[in-house]
DNA sequence: CGTTCCTTTGAATCTTCTCAATAATGGTGG
DNA sequence: CCACCATTATTGAGAAGATTCAAAGGAACG
């Protein structure tokens, strides 16, 4: 099995190893057999929009973001995907979205083909699958409320504490974004400088610490007030 | 069977009567039997978010629209359905959104747990049910880029345009909006003052005319371009 | 016929965008 | 290892699009 290559591979004894699974069983595991491992480099395509949606997707480690655009290049970052996160299961025909390597990726592939005839017989996994696209649909509800009415303070906000939430990660107190401001932006439906100015203003209100590459969340309760959040 | 009555009535010979259901099959036929028709009088709720989602429903005649509320009153309407269209199906254990009536409509309701038994042995309901997932994750991607990226003159031209393409009863030139401008807007990201002015803007621009309570499309071909639209 | 709600229009304001310039970062080759 | 280049991030100033507040015009309803 090429997977286990990757997740048990022998280490040297993992101390600083973190294992991200421990063992959850998954209706997703029945696929495994049929799953190929592939490698994606960071700003590489993973699959275009409107490419024949052959292969369901998994990422094993880095981050893939997913990619709608206009004619005249207006673009929006539809979400990121982290370890552990599925994508293109939603897609039947071609993809309605382009999928993009944010960083060096490893991802696993599997047939659609196989997907859709192991759905016909485990029940489990047509369950999972359908749980699956509704609970994408229920983040994209989400995501047209933030689009539509929420302030940039609210989305940026919003976007660290679910960055925050969804990193699992958490080797230390700063949390890691492997995106661009310019992702963020066509995520968030606003602009580089915006995004820019934002993240300013809350490092100034003393909420966060901006690193190299990563965010610091300093007062989580003030950020989730400012970011509105129903749930979560 | 109640709902026969509704489709299938002995009309007047149906010169004038445009049949909407040439006998179509669909997945969704094998409910009918549990189906329960029900009234809802126009601004009346269907239920309320995060109600238990113990039915789906389907819109006989009337409009119904779908809203999310922010605690502070902010609001976004998720999807305004017409005659034909199915909602709540993508709704597991509560409600997402809120259904209310835009105008008085019949409707017809399913109870959840008769669906998705049902689903089990019926692949083919069970591939349709998917399947509505996933259409009704297609049109939220184009909303998220339509919210985080358009002007409000191509939120509007699309609107119409969309509006106009699902609306069968073309009964004559003139677009019927059941809904208030203030829906539109919740549902755009705009507030009803630009909404207003956009459509006066179209107005003057001689590409559409203002009705009592529609829009007469003049120049679709105009339209279909400040729309950006990609597909269609 | 008056009340109420919805729509429309106007004026001022505000948030965000655009354009521009500077700083920081990362990678490359000498 | 360091200078150089390209890319990305940040900050500033002015402009634009949309919002807010306010008020007037219409349609619906009792």
């Amino acid at each position: 099995m090429m997977h286990a290559t990757l997740q048990t591979r022998p280490t040297s004894s993992a101390a600083a190893m973190v294992v991200r699974r421990p063992a959850t069983p998954d209706a997703l595991d029945v696929l495994e057999q049929f799953g190929t491992t592939v490698q994606v480099e960071r700003e590489h395509e993973v699959y275009a929009q409107a490419d024949s949606a052959d292969y369901c997707w998994k990422v094993i480690s880095g981050c893939v973001r997913t990619v709608k655009l206009m004619e005249d290049g207006r673009r929006a970052v539809g979400e990121f995907l982290l370890a552990g996160d599925t994508f293109g299961f939603d897609d039947i025909g071609s993809y309605d979205l382009a999928a993009e390597a944010v960083t060096d990726v490893v991802l696993r592939r599997y047939p659609r083909r196989m997907v859709e005839s192991l759905a016909e017989r485990h029940s489990g996994l047509a369950l999972r699958l359908r749980t699956m696209a509704l609970t994408n649909l229920r983040t994209a509800h989400d995501r047209a409320l933030a689009l539509g009415r929420k302030t940039a303070v609210e989305r940026i906000a919003a976007f660290v504490l679910e960055m925050d939430r969804r990193t699992q990660a958490n080797d230390g107190p700063v949390l890691e974004l492997p995106m661009c401001r310019t992702d963020v932006a066509d995520h968030l439906g606003l602009t580089v400088e915006t995004v820019c100015r934002t993240l300013a203003f809350l490092k100034r209100e003393g909420l966060i610490a901006i690193t190299r590459t990563g965010v610091q969340l300093i007062a989580r309760r003030a950020l989730a007030e400012l970011a509105c959040e129903s749930r979560h």
